[in-house]
DNA sequence: GAAAACAAAAGTGTATACAGTTTCCGGCGC
DNA sequence: GCGCCGGAAACTGTATACACTTTTGTTTTC
């Protein structure tokens, strides 16, 4: 486990903002973070320019760093790119899948299951996120669960959609219906039900796009 | 354009590497690259980390940044994304394009041959890993656009193909057809011949396997 | 002569200092 | 009252300082 002070901070920031503790649109001010993580400036500012890398907060010149308020259009973007990519994962796992992947994502789909049924808002949003990771980990790409990795965290920024634990059930049930697939070696069926789960995901979206901002520009915008 | 201090290093860095110039394995360090820019080691780390995020440069605690010498499992990683992203990019730009898309790759692709033709090594790598990224961004889709990008400088790090000319055209005219299926809008076809494309632009990984090392200060010269 | 030990040099990691900009607030004119 | 101006406070952007680690080169020891 990766463990500088800068980490920690990135950790500690990408799980506020990505629970929602931090709404878009908030300031975060460097020596107000330092302080509360009890260090200089300087780390705070690698770890704010690592986000903004992560597209997860915006930094504007001689402003500030502010938790990211990405537009639909972004959202659209993000979850197109998240179709095209695991689309064929599902496909790709179908197809290599071996005993062993497929009792680790029934596990995983069975934590998911308790953290549904005990309404757990915050472990729920990190497992539903994680099981897309999951499947890039357990093909051996890397490259591919770093880059869910980001995406999914942008998609938690912009829905709300976890924190109705009817939309989390229903996510539940969508993951345990692509593991059997995945399972049954039906890469055609795997990579159709993906696709769906994902537009189901979008289409909480466009339902709750309000974001409870101070700024009366992107109000209006 | 974005042009802060330290992304202007980054872009530095990132041709640098991304043409070769700077090897796998060199060592970065951070009072040279400072003096060479004229700035002080604060941007020039700036700039390093967000190298280390873009798996350019990898960071050995206390032992300082260094080029990322990627090994070849994950170079097939990379290219294993890039296959899952761009076969469905292309069935999509199929399905969406419009004249004016077509031309502007058309008026890619053609940029790409006068490189080639002039064998300008250097113009010729950026036009051809840019053809890529010009798709995505006529899609509109510019967060594709972006992740894109990064794929594909470190393809370009991983990868010596392009400075061979033969190779170079080779791509080039893979190019070609890909446009052409794209503009007949046979989605189909446009995605095989993309997966084709990347899987011969993979294969020549393998190929040269030798990193010999250099100064810095002679390679941004 | 080779290996271990030590000292100096160079380099990284974090904190602090300082200049320039933005933000906030009280006073002034209307 | 309402809006505009000016100055102080707060904040960002960059440079510098300093502690600590790694590297390097030399001397010592066997």
């Amino acid at each position: 486990m990766e463990s500088s002070p800068t980490t920690a901070i990135v950790h500690a920031l990408t799980r506020a903002i990505t629970e929602h503790r931090l709404l878009p649109g908030s300031k975060l001010a460097e020596q107000k973070l330092a302080d509360h993580f009890g260090v200089s400036r300087t780390l705070v500012r690698q770890a704010l320019l690592q986000l903004s890398q992560h597209q997860l907060v915006t930094l504007e010149p001689a402003r500030g760093a502010f938790v990211a308020a990405p537009s639909v259009d972004e959202a659209r973007q993000v979850f197109a790119v998240r179709r095209m990519l695991e689309c064929e994962m599902a496909r790709a796992f179908a197809a290599q899948v071996t005993p062993a992947m497929a009792r680790a994502l029934r596990e995983h789909v069975a934590q998911e299951k308790r953290a549904v049924e005990q309404d757990d808002a915050s472990g729920r949003t990190e497992l539903l996120g994680d099981f897309h990771v999951r499947m890039a980990e357990l093909m051996g790409n890397q490259v591919l669960a770093q880059m869910l990795g980001q995406l999914i965290s942008r998609c938690a920024l912009i829905t709300l959609m976890y924190q109705s634990s009817q939309d989390a059930g229903h996510s539940h049930d969508e993951h345990v219906q692509i593991v059997r697939a995945l399972a049954a070696r039906d890469g055609e069926l795997a990579a159709r039900l993906m696709g769906e789960h994902l537009s189901h995901v979008e289409a909480h979206l466009t339902a709750t796009r309000s974001y409870p901002t101070n700024d009366i520009t992107q109000a209006l915008a």
